[in-house]
DNA sequence: GGAAAAACATAACAACTGTTGTGATAAGCT
DNA sequence: AGCTTATCACAACAGTTGTTATGTTTTTCC
């Protein structure tokens, strides 16, 4: 157990490189200065770098699951569906660090294909959380029977996405409550 | 003129390497031999490396642009409006490669504030664009008059670029056609 | 308390990076 | 033609990278 824990205190170490340097200076030597120690302690927990950036990048999942757990954990109904898909906006300092990560991992993905491939994996799984609760939603008769779960789940995950970079690429970045609109518009428009 | 076309065919051998390999392994030795030549051609049109990424950073918003204006070119109404959303969808070849580029560059800019800013300015004018246009076609009533253009016009680009990044996320990507469906229901719903 | 193992420090390694300078060659110009 | 300048090849530079090996300290366990 001891072991696990150290090993996230290393990935979170690069985590904060990332965030606040950028991925490709997240050096072996600049992570073990973030985390106050010497190379020594990062290579004794990862065999490699690219083992280290493949944990880094599981974290993202793993946070982002924990983060949706979280948030649903006591909501219904429509609201429920909200809240799944606010779990990627940035609204709060974790979800903004999360998203700067994400992209930067995803950046570094472009042109490497087994990298491209856990993004698509990782994305997968989360896409089928919102598809199965628009099933349930459609059975308890919270949501429109005519619509189709899948391609619906592409949009409105297309549309939390699209929020989420929209603050990285917007000057005066889109307030908490601009971004909530702009899902809960796109849900009100599925409502039975 | 013939400098400038140089500089071209530079940067794009850099965007063939970023694409093919990513952008960390876009190095000038990379780029030189994707280009068939030395690094002396490199360093000769670009004082810099910083100055190469730059340069190849803004062929996108140029080549984006490009497209727009093509695509616009003969459009009216709402086809207009969609046909400019249409620009940022990887549907051809070109449009990918614009897509994986910008990718790229978006996640070597977190955490670095003065290319993220680069980002910014690219981002805004395309979206004053997408405003103009959706205040030109609420004048000819053709856009719903209630609606508010420069929050309309970050729900769309939403979409459009979260359409645009689930074709790299999802193994078996968004059809064109489906791509082309999600922005324009949206678009749809905006009309009188 | 002493042995075994985990945790960490340190230093050196070869490979690779962007940059620079020096020539060689070609193009343009008068 | 001859001079100038642009274009490009080539090599060497200092710095940085991930990795590895070897040592030192601390913890764990019986």
């Amino acid at each position: 157990m001891k072991q696990h824990d150290r090993r996230l205190e290393v990935s979170n170490a690069a985590w904060r490189v990332i965030v606040r340097e950028g991925l490709d200076r997240a050096t072996m030597r600049a992570i073990a200065r973030e985390l106050d120690c010497t190379t020594g302690v990062v290579t004794h927990y990862f065999h490699s770098k690219e083992e280290l950036i493949l944990f880094a990048l599981h974290q993202v999942t793993e946070r982002l699951q924990r983060i949706m757990g979280t948030l649903t954990a006591q909501t219904e109904g429509a609201a429920r569906l909200v809240a799944m898909l606010t779990a990627f906006l940035p609204v709060d300092r974790e979800r903004e660090e999360i998203l700067r990560v994400w992209v930067a991992f995803l950046g570094y993905a472009v042109g490497r294909e087994a990298l491209m491939g856990e993004h698509q994996h990782s994305a997968g799984s989360l896409r089928q959380a919102i598809i199965q609760e628009l099933e349930a939603l459609q059975q308890t008769h919270v949501v429109r029977a005519d619509i189709v779960p899948s391609s619906t789940a592409n949009v409105l995950l297309a549309l939390a996405n699209g929020v989420a970079l929209d603050t990285l690429l917007q000057a005066q970045s889109l307030s908490v409550k601009q971004q909530r609109e702009a899902i809960e518009e796109q849900v009100q428009a599925l409502l039975a």
